[in-house]
DNA sequence: ATACTATTTAAACTAATAGTAAAAAAATAA
DNA sequence: TTATTTTTTTACTATTAGTTTAAATAGTAT
């Protein structure tokens, strides 16, 4: 019974998810506080504490909001019945579009070991384990079926990984390239470090 | 007249940021108290203040360090008589080796927009362009010497730089991989991207 | 209208920490 | 040894920010 009422909490939690994700982006963890989170949203900082239980809080369910989205996308792409380069092609593509939409959320998401620890740090630690798994299902099929020819999984991996995660970092809203461009360019650039010459 | 006590003072003061960077790396500038920079060098924080002026004096410090030090390796290459290919691959692993050799100190150059302002920032994010403008200039040179193959530039060497440029964020002194290896294979692999196919 | 609940606010509390300055200790020179 | 300078420590200050609480306000149902 997801009444009326959990609904319009469910919003307002959020709405202040990513009004917090845009300062946090901006000051980094240590650098933002509860004061600046509220007075964005003009708010008084006593309020957050109604909707989150404290500072770490809502940048967990920060991690957890994009955690979630990413997850279910390329568990998308992995299942469906594209060959390993299309799914490559895609598992990047998908990738790109979502940090460049949700650039915000993705920038707070580093050194997760220094704002984190047991549980909270284990789920995230795990979560994006899973999420380099599937890249690396996606390079094994590519071997397999023999389109893809890698030395070392592990690195290409890593380098793909590494290029996609760091484009949030530089990424402009109202820079030359959008999101659709980056995306397209770098997966067909990534693309040749895998893909076999036949 | 560079005394003995100045010696002195300077080697002091490269073990306080040798020191410190391995706090900060691990917590986080924000994170970091001056009390542990000082307690890991079995000094109290007080001493602290007569070789820096401040915290961020320390932060400052250890990026002037890196940034020297990287601009010095990626100019000899660029300088050298290689050609372009023999080039991209010696800045690559060049980068590699000194960012595995000096994780901590490159794990705290990140957002520097975070750290600093004014002349500071300017004065980081300046020796960024230089370094990615050396990239650039080895790109060019080897499309126009028709050894590459790139259709963006600028997209390619942000590929580059991100992949190499993310590695101490997960490099592990004890880990499977020495930072020769990484650079081995990042190198090969990467070079697969630009050079042409004939 | 009244009673009740949900939400927001303001103020107070607490703990932590960057930075300072004066005194103490150590090193050096005369 | 004594005087002087350099380095380190200790104790203190002022500020800041996360969190709590109790009261006030707004919203809802009877």
């Amino acid at each position: 019974m997801s009444s009326f009422r959990e609904q319009k909490i469910a919003k307002k939690k959020r709405e202040i998810l990513r009004s917090a994700a845009a300062v946090l982006a901006e000051k980094g963890y240590h650098g933002t506080t509860m004061e600046e989170i509220a007075a964005q949203l003009l708010m008084t900082k006593g309020s957050m504490y109604y909707y989150f239980k404290n500072k770490d809080d809502i940048l967990y369910h920060c991690h957890q909001m994009i955690m979630e989205l990413s997850l279910e996308k390329i568990e998308e792409v992995v299942n469906s019945d594209l060959n390993p380069i299309e799914k490559l092609e895609s598992a990047i593509k998908a990738h790109i579009l979502l940090s460049t939409k949700e650039k915000s959320m993705f920038m707070i998401m580093d050194k997760p070991y220094q704002k984190f620890t047991d549980d909270q740090l284990n789920e995230v630690l795990d979560a994006r384990r899973n999420y380099a798994h599937y890249f690396d299902k996606i390079l094994n099929e590519g071997i397999e079926k023999q389109v893809f020819e890698i030395d070392d999984t592990k690195m290409v991996r890593m380098i793909i990984l590494s290029a996609i995660n760091y484009i949030q970092q530089w990424y402009n809203q109202d820079g030359p390239q959008t999101g659709e461009e980056i995306a397209e360019s770098y997966a067909s650039n990534l693309l040749k470090m895998v893909v076999k010459k036949s």
